[in-house]
DNA sequence: TAGATTGTTAATCGATTAACAATC
DNA sequence: TAGATTGTTAATCGATTAACAATC
């Protein structure tokens, strides 16, 4: 399957219209108009518009688009077909949280287990998902033919971590760490970091009592 | 003091800078070229040069930015000389592995305390932060003059968890939970979504995958 | 038919990059 | 002085918006 090119831009608003649809409450007719989606995340209705062509051809002039439809062509376009096996490693707070959130399976993300420093934890079950003792990460990443770890360790672990997890042969590592990561070229490296959404928000709370005065 | 604008994009890059700089061993003379963060962060040069230029004239030709007063100059423009007190509901995984960051502080946020439904939860100190019952959470961030409120709640709860912290006096509100939230015009919303990250990563790691058949 | 809505083509806007002058 | 680096001005590139035709 030919994987279609998209802007980077237009990538990050895809998951916030799925977001709605899901969950809008499904009353009788099910149809939504680019317009209503426009107007319910404060985006233009034409760039609305542009962004759903790009991932379904159900738009229908006076009717709009039919919600269910629109979900499956979202899911199907952002990876909900072809599944990759993941880890988290690091059940602490943040491990935990990932580990109960219930959402990636819609992009094709199936969660599959976590590692743990921590003897105690390993052999017990949280949110559903075995915890396995760092030790055996290797191990079970190969036999598991994991391809997507995600880092929840402390960021002096974090380096480690990835080599480990690199080793046992996977290619993409989402990371919560606050450190700069090294992997070979062909390992993708995705920071999740947290300091970028609260200088965004802070800069615009910022502005916004700025404007008051 | 004037709030300068910057563009969404520079703002999003300005916390990675920081974060680079602050994890640099600081050994020495503490001089570092624009050259040298845009090669560790995978970006153009110039690109850097522009976006420190909005925030530090520190830079010398020849010899590059003074770690020390980059850090500085940054930590300034984001917010950390004006400090806004802030809050979080709900003491769950994710609320806790928010409370164990010790970020916020750089960008002009101190976290007074949280608020959790869980009555067996009140009382207790996490992370050095106290917990207080959700009924008291008008009462508190009215006396304590809470600016932002930080929601850790699962998705039912959320709307009214935020109307509660909007009539308290909150200015800005960081959402962790999958809703759109409907707030009064005079408040701010920033919706962290995970699902965002997990659609990028997802799509970039079935485009890398690809490319290699 | 008239009105609402989609989808496309052209114009505008803003961000990135390239080229270069200034400086230590 | 020569070379490395900053910072600025102009050119390019890409994304958003506006205008409009198509369609139910």
């Amino acid at each position: 399957m030919s994987v279609q090119s998209v802007s980077k831009q237009t990538l990050q608003r895809l998951p916030q219209y799925l977001n709605f649809l899901k969950s809008m409450p499904r009353t009788g007719a099910a149809n939504i108009s680019a317009t209503a989606i426009a107007d319910a995340l404060g985006l233009g209705d034409v760039q609305v518009r542009k962004d759903l062509a790009l991932v379904s051809s159900g738009g229908r002039p006076k009717v709009g688009y039919d919600a269910d439809r629109l979900i499956a062509d979202l899911e199907r376009f952002l990876g909900y077909d072809d599944v990759t096996s993941a880890v988290i490693v690091g059940a602490g707070d943040l491990g935990r949280a990932l580990l109960g959130y219930g959402g990636f399976a819609a992009y094709g993300i199936e969660l599959m287990a976590a590692f743990d420093r921590d003897a105690a934890l390993a052999g017990q079950n949280i949110h559903g998902k075995p915890v396995f003792p760092a030790e055996r990460l290797k191990e079970l990443c190969g036999r598991m033919q994991i391809r997507i770890g995600i880092i929840a360790v402390p960021a002096e672990e974090a380096q480690q971590v990835c080599d480990a997890l690199v080793e046992s042969g996977v290619r993409g590592i989402w990371n919560f760490a606050p450190v700069n990561l090294s992997v070979p070229e062909n390992v993708l490296v995705q920071n999740e970091d947290i300091a970028v959404s609260l200088a965004v928000l802070s800069k615009r709370l910022a502005q916004k009592l700025a404007e008051r005065e």
